[in-house]
DNA sequence: CATGAATGAGAATTCATTCAT
DNA sequence: GATGAATGAATTCTCATTCAT
């Protein structure tokens, strides 16, 4: 149906280029629908983006969520939660830049509203998970949660986009491997 | 003199807005001076920007430096760096995430090479303050400096953001503590 | 439909103002259709100049050559032929000073090749006549008959332009006799 | 002096560009001055440019007509006529085109008037020439003396365009010797 | 449901010209 | 005489959006 298509066709087009870069064109060329089409199926540029921001929150929640169902030690949901958000930014990488940053720009006031509404609550998945770390283990530090959850997402996307553009010099799995360490570690070796 | 003001004005503007959303238009209204004289001094949007960013660039690592010239311990020499990047984010949220990430989209591909030196370069010199921590003091975890100065630059920037999003919340105080600890510490208390 | 009147409307304003001063502006209004209607239909100036030129040649040689289908000796050939070149002239005068001389301006490279081969095209068109003449009547000089065809636009194209500027001292038919004599016989009474 | 280097600059910069396109930051930076030097020593671009094309024509009128003072038979005039031509055209391209052809474009009305006034000089420069033949040897035809030297400027100006883009195909004497033939005699034999 | 022709507000850029020094 | 910074009108082109079919 052509609203799958477009939405498919959205995030491809977004992520390549930003949501100022993506046009409408392109999009419904990408589709291989009408121009038409696209707002026979959607109010407007905004509104098709944050179809597709929502879809990408919902899919990596839900990838991450169904992954971590069976009890699992806090290092190990740690590791499979970095693990799936690298997946996405290493999958589309503007698309989870978009998607982690640049919603702000120069959308209209109310879809903003909602995009940031979808950021909180992915924050606030990724804060859950660290704040029931902290009941169960008590292996985290007594930090902020959602400050700690927005500093890992800084993280991951700051060296997945890094990793992009020097693939030659590190594997998936160092990348992997360096995410962990570095968030749960620090660059310390060690503090009293 | 016009070039200086136009330079302030696209700062702001550049801040404001990203660089596809920010017009010559209101950058020469801010600057108070004709849309020519926009074009008189540089050769277009992409240049100009180019100057905007590189003047960041060099802002920020003018500062830094200047205040890490004398001895200092490791941890005092850190805790400096996240301070003048945290002034920096938090001058102009934009235009940090412009400098950090938006340097990709849609810019003419030579600026583009040279905006890519610059991060080159301002990335090089982080991981080589961090490099030279690792040898006087022995404190750093041996890990990559460049993915260690990147994932630095991810967490405060975004951490940043949210906090600007959020200042009834937190106090500039708590950002920097925050920053610092995770930064070197990790989210874990500690490890065998 | 749109597009054949934005022909009609380029027409007119390459014809008047020669392609630089002609504004694509302007052409819209002449067209009574949007400027977006322009960009819609057509790529760019350049494209849509190359568009009018072609429809010129095209013109020109479709009428030419429906005049001379049926077999008829040299002399009336090319008097025909200069008749339709007079008309063309006459009827736009710039338009045909462009498409023969203006072909080299600012115009992009791959248009302007394909000009320089519309061009080609109708030199070759002129100089089939002149050889088919040559081959049946043996009336022709034995000259180059890629020049003699040259040479005959660069006449019509030049006398036309001083009539038009001196309509009261000539009369058309003054003109095609003069053009038909000169082009033919040269200005001297006889040679030995 | 300025005045000098910025007309032989502008020469250059009209005959490779053509009016429009040929920019006074151009013409400028060619003849090493200050774009105001030009204001000040030419009120605007059309006077400019009217200084230009008045010396081109004055030029190639005294270059002639120092070669045709001594007393000569018709046709070494008439052939001197045309060398002197071909050289003028051949040396400067798209000025030699301005010059004839593009006088009527966009330029002031007041500066257009005084370049048809120059171009009906030189027509009547050359229509004298023939006058003085007609009378002397009775070798011209009868024709109007304007339109021959109208036909005579507009073969030499296609044929040395065509001449410039095929130059391997021909030499400077296959030219000559054409452009001789064909405007004196025509592209036919005999005639009855 | 879907189309695609048409729109028009807005953006970047050019360039002849002015003017204070 | 000469300069060059500054101007602003004009120009090409883009693109989200609308609407009749």
């Amino acid at each position: 149906m052509s609203k799958e298509k477009i939405i498919q066709a959205a995030i491809e087009v977004f992520s390549e280029n930003g949501y100022h870069r993506a046009s409408m064109d392109e999009i419904a060329a990408r589709a291989q629908v009408a121009k038409g089409t696209l707002y026979y199926n959607f109010p407007g540029k905004s509104q098709l983006f944050k179809t597709v921001v929502k879809q990408g929150f919902e899919d990596i929640m839900r990838r991450t969520e169904a992954d971590l169902n069976s009890p699992l030690p806090i290092k190990e949901m740690i590791m499979r939660t970095i693990r799936h958000h690298l997946d996405l930014f290493l999958e589309s990488r503007h698309f989870s830049h978009i998607v982690f940053n640049e919603i702000s720009n120069g959308i209209e006031q109310d879809v903003l509203e909602e995009l940031k509404e979808l950021k909180r609550t992915h924050i606030g998945f990724l804060a859950k998970i660290i704040e029931d770390g902290k009941c169960e283990e008590n292996l985290f530090r007594d930090v902020d949660a959602n400050l700690a959850a927005v500093s890992m997402i800084g993280t991951l996307e700051s060296v997945c986009n890094y990793y992009l553009n020097h693939q030659e010099a590190y594997t998936r799995e160092d990348l992997e491997q360096f995410a962990f360490t570095v968030i749960t570690q620090g660059l310390f070796i060690s503090v009293e």
